[in-house]
DNA sequence: ACACGCCAGGAAAACGCTTTCCTCTGGTCA
DNA sequence: TGACCAGAGGAAAGCGTTTTCCTGGCGTGT
């Protein structure tokens, strides 16, 4: 690999020149020395070394990102806000996927301190772990103390700047549309019980019924994997347990995916017998069929707002952002008659 | 942010030694200094400079890939792979999307370059852009002369090894089943025309027409952008131009969801008015009405291989290994009655 | 008892760059 | 013409590690 040092040799200057006119410093050149030295950096295709940079700069330029997986779709549009800030200024980001393991979170927190990244961003729920917040809440700290910034999307747990999903809010709207639709036996597909995110959309479920004078009963809850296979058996135990159900609501869309595909197997019309509502409104959203009624979060923009938090000036108090759920009525859902 | 050197400093030894205990070298040292050094770590929450440290070992161990976009349900699947195998070896990916744009590639393949990666996999379509070819063979030979590795997928423009789409067989495949299920009028969706991925599945398809003394007219053949939007705006220019279709082939999924959105709104029954044909087997296109008949590749083991030839054992000649593509039949394609 | 070898620990060089500080040249002004 | 100043270029000090090489003390074998 070619050094500076080899290119400094091979344009007759010194490093410093060579540095000086390659990485643009506000020190002026002589044209000539300039034409030398970029003729060797091509000649010998010389790319800078990033960590000898870093190291020399001691200036912090990449951003860390832990996500629980981006190949999922709700992390995928997080991502792609999160991408879209960072990009426009600038920063390198690095993305790392948790799958849902708080072991491993903790590891790449202690591998992006390592990097001496800018900042850090922690997106998806958080876990109901007081052993492991701690641990984390801890880590974290160590790293805001030595100017690291740190922002979280929905993660009411840990400190620092935040963008919070209305969840609760979210599920009350679902609630609503079931509820107030006039359904009683209403079956819930929940995520993993760890999550907070779980919790929260589900109290707010809860909230919803008991404003209509309904409950939620334990029997008519399944907690599954947020996936659409882990839906789609939750499903089949809903239907087994409890027959006489007219409407389900997955807390996720993709196992509301697989909900419905549970219900075309069984011929189980939808929304006539069955109402189905989702949440997240990803894009698969509205190309099943019935398309599918969803709680809608914006979270291309919650990634940017997270990004910009974190991309602030540092030294000021923890800010924390809402971002409002909506509700997006579509076929899949519709008032008992 | 404590550094080695403060560590050794409170813990009354030598950096060296602290270096010896942090990173676990061969050489012994006593309990005793052990003991402290690694109390004086836990009490400074200690994390070695990554960037120091490989400046220091000369050691590269993180992995670049470059994809098209990773939120894009074709290249997360790759990525999956890629990571898989990646994280068995211990290796830290690092992530950049090019969004299609070959500027944005080279730049960040001397990104990449500086970083000092192990490994630079390019995943997804090259383009039929003989200048920027060039510019990128350059630029990864320069690389790989410096004992970089390189691997594609999907890329026979480029050196080095690969792992290769059956994309020909694969439009084959989806011809056969049209042209060979008695199809006439057949519409086909294509891509963005500077991909080669494009080329290939057409050309494949154009094989089948022939062998079965069809004919795949230029009008019939409309290109997109590989997404669901541009797909629906396709539809509707193919349906306007040529009404008396019976069949389209899109070639991927997110456009061939799209087609079936158009023929719903439009009244379209599929199978028995129009047959769909999709490419890819992305999750959604068992999840959509009527499940989508389409193309499969194998993308998580693309992605695997993809990064296991780039981890194995430098200089041997470069080896390319082909991903076969099967038909999945499912409920939007019948033969013509 | 002496010499030798072994081993724990430290000093210092090296990794590849940036940047401060210094030197030297050439021009300007009195 | 001499003193001064400005500006171009170079020397060298760091950035935070790892690792080689060295030192000094101890145990062992004769």
């Amino acid at each position: 690999m070619a050094t500076l040092a080899d290119v400094a040799r091979r344009a007759g200057v010194s490093p410093a020149t060579a540095s000086r006119i390659i990485s643009g410093s506000t020190k002026l050149v002589t044209d000539e020395l300039r034409e030398r030295v970029l003729r060797a950096v091509d000649e010998l295709q010389y790319v800078p070394n990033a960590h000898a940079q870093f190291l020399a700069r001691a200036q912090r330029t990449a951003v860390g990102v832990i996500v629980h997986d981006v190949s999922d779709p709700y992390f995928a549009e997080i991502t792609r806000g999160l991408q879209q800030v960072a990009t426009a200024n600038g920063r390198l980001v690095i993305i790392c996927n948790s799958y849902r393991d708080p072991s491993r979170e903790l590891e790449y927190v202690e591998l992006l301190r390592a990097q001496q990244v800018a900042a850090i961003i922690l997106a998806g729920s958080g876990y109901h772990d007081p052993a492991f917040t701690k641990a984390l809440t801890g880590k974290l700290g160590a790293y805001t103390r030595t100017g690291g910034r740190v922002s979280v999307i929905g993660r009411h747990e840990l400190p620092g700047d935040a963008v919070m999903p209305a969840n609760a809010d979210g599920g009350h709207l679902a609630g609503v549309e079931v509820f107030g639709g006039g359904h009683r036996k209403v079956g819930v597909i929940a995520g993993p019980k760890v999550l907070t995110t779980t919790t929260d959309r589900l109290a707010g479920l809860r909230r919803a019924a008991r404003q209509y004078g309904r409950t939620l009963p334990q029997r008519r809850i399944v907690f599954a994997d947020f996936d659409r296979d882990s839906g789609a058996a939750a499903t089949r135990q809903l239907l087994d347990d409890s027959p006489d159900l007219t409407a389900i609501v997955a807390l996720n869309d993709s196992m509301a995916v697989g909900t419905l595909s549970v219900l075309r197997e069984r011929g189980i019309a939808v929304p006539s017998q069955m109402s189905v509502v989702g949440f997240d409104d990803m894009p698969i959203a509205r190309d099943v069929t019935p398309a599918l009624t969803t709680v809608r979060l914006p979270l291309t923009e919650m990634g940017a707002r997270a990004m910009t938090l974190a991309l602030e000036d540092r030294a000021r108090t923890p800010r924390v952002e809402p971002a409002l759920a909506t509700l997006v009525h579509r076929e899949s859902s519709a008032p008992l008659t």
